[in-house]
DNA sequence: CGATGACATGACACCGATGACATAAAGCAT
DNA sequence: ATGCTTTATGTCATCGGTGTCATGTCATCG
């Protein structure tokens, strides 16, 4: 590999202006340039970043740490997928200011987590970003860490800038929807009380009764229990079942994501409930796989993983820079709702039906 | 941030002896190495990787892309994901080798390559990874790469080294499976042409179906199309209506991936069929968040990306350390079948059953 | 016309580690 | 005791860039 000397000589100038030919820092003689640009590529020349930083002492890359962290158990979860899109909105942040991402993935230990930290200061990172699968709290190992720190997806108890879903306003703003399409049951099966999500959508799901007029009832909201495969998923059906044996039973469900959203469509339909003739059914995550390929689409709140990822990204290059961090501290991003099929306007139904079903 | 010298002078040494602590490469007296190693934690010491690599010329770093190539546009196919195993799969195995793992995405676009790969460069990697969003033929620009690249899920014209999957044995063994099972008419609802999984799978099929004795039929193999939305969702009914009008119809359905099954288990439901009862259905990539979560469990193979990670990554760094590419070219892996509930067993039908479908 | 400053370029030290080599003390066989 | 190996440590140059400062060459202006 050629280095900068070679250049020089083979350009005939030193390798002091081959340097200023690189970053332009001083002006160079149009013939020189010229000259040197020729050398360079020639020779397929590449600066050396390792000799670079020795000097100027700016590593130019940014580390990123995905997977489990305070988390013992591998939770049989189909996790750590959708991050990718919050990484690849981190990514094209990161690229555009020249900068290198450097991504580490835990594997779902956390024990790796000090050691990857360890090489990310061996690299002497300017900033680092820890995204999590889902939306929780985690507790990082920030000791000895003298860069700028984001979490991505996750928060801490000790106020480290973070960027978080809005859970809280998606859901409020799909229960609004939903009300102002003509349903005023609307049944909520929620996630586990273990998710940090679970508290903030019920608390959106209220705030969109109220704000609409709707008193809130204790028995349209069941536990849909987390996503666990055939074991719970009596438990899930119960739920259901406590739902549509109301007298008034709900004419739309809300569940606490898709992926409940998709069993709650099997199991209505195995109880020949037709979704969503007889049936509104409404998801959380826009987990696209679902949402786009069940049928019918089903109708959800969209996380804004892209756009998380890209304010995440860029409150972390301000901090790189220097910047006081102004904003409030969980940065909040509250994500679209994306409105399929899955849920059928009672707009003819103008008042209460107290017959609870749609009839198509 | 401390440097050697620091930690040498509170240490009282000098930094080479420091530097043999580090790297224990040369014999360090006990009390000068307990008095190096004190120093070294009240200062909290790091070395520079960036030093380090001047003068030893080794990065310690394996660069990874991951991402569209050489695909114009950006395809509604909600891709991108499963990869992420793959990525888990290297890094495990670089982490093993004290090096590092510099991960690249291409955010979709093909432009972004080059650039990505002068970073790269510019850090001095070891070693380059590429790992393909599904499987499929690329064409990297490895112009003035000069370390070893590897293809992970994809190949390309020039006989890079490469991981992929082996759909044909994968189909071939599920098939099998499915007959041993009882099953004769073996329905196939095959992927897009342009798909490399595509022509791989339908051998499979045939190779099954060759192994055990059953006769071929055209009839039973019909194109799914991709994995578009409603558009294409009257396509993928006329040809698995096709399949059920023939008057020897299926007793079980093998789609070209989970996805596929997933629509068809929505599908057949809506034309009465119940699954598996009365039809049952394969898949194909153990999507899990579709193969575990639709009711019932599908039956599908494991694409083993894990498996293919953890295989291109020791094969890259055998090439690293300088031995010879000994292994034959595309190395092919194979993942299990994930047996489940939707595919229901025919044994009590010995022999081909002229009325084609089971009943309960 | 000489002073002034803008432009163009080079010389040289330095960033933080380590390889090559030197040196000193200790251990050991003859 | 002498010579030789082993152990423990230090000196110094070097990797490939860049910051600092110096120098040389013009064009410009009073």
């Amino acid at each position: 590999m050629s280095t900068i000397y070679d250049v020089a000589k083979a350009a005939g100038v030193s390798p002091k202006t081959v340097s200023r030919v690189l970053n332009g820092d001083a002006p160079v003689g149009k013939k020189t340039r010229t000259a040197v640009e020729k050398a360079m590529a020639e020779l397929s020349y590449v600066p050396s970043n390792a000799a670079r930083m020795m000097r100027s002492n700016k590593s130019g890359v940014i580390g990123l740490i995905t997977g489990a962290i305070s988390f013992a158990a591998d939770e049989a979860v189909p996790n750590g997928l959708p991050d990718l899109f919050i990484v690849q909105g981190i990514q094209k942040v990161i690229a555009a200011q020249n900068k290198t991402l450097m991504i580490a993935d835990t594997g779902g230990s956390s024990d790796a987590v000090p050691n990857l930290m360890r090489t990310f200061l061996q690299h002497r990172v300017e900033g680092l970003i820890y995204v999590a699968d889902y939306h929780r709290e985690v507790s990082l190992p920030v000791d000895g860490v003298d860069c700028p720190v984001v979490l991505v997806n996750c928060f801490d108890a000790t106020s480290t800038p973070s960027v978080v879903p809005d859970d809280r306003e998606g859901q409020r703003a799909l229960v609004t929807k939903i009300i102002q399409s003509g349903h005023r049951r609307i049944g909520f099966l929620t996630l586990d009380r273990a998710m940090t999500a679970e508290g903030l959508r019920y608390k959106g799901y209220r705030d969109a009764l109220e704000s609409q007029g709707i008193p809130y009832s204790d028995e349209l909201v069941a536990m849909a229990y987390g996503l666990g495969g055939e074991e719970t998923s009596e438990a899930l059906d119960a739920s259901l079942g406590r739902l549509l044996d109301l007298p008034e039973p709900p004419t739309v469900i809300c569940c606490g994501n898709d992926a409940i959203a998709m069993r709650v469509y099997g199991l209505l339909r195995a109880r020949g409930v037709k979704v969503p003739e007889q049936m509104s059914v409404a998801g959380f995550d826009d987990y696209r796989v679902i949402s786009e390929m069940i049928h019918p689409p089903l109708t959800t709140v969209v996380l804004p993983y892209h756009e998380m990822g890209r304010r995440a990204a860029e409150r972390l290059l301000s901090l790189v820079d220097g910047a006081d961090d102004v904003q409030e501290n969980p940065v909040r991003v509250a994500g679209p709702v994306s409105w399929r099929s899955s849920v059928t306007p009672l707009n003819d139904v103008s008042i209460f039906n107290p017959n609870g079903r749609k009839r198509p």
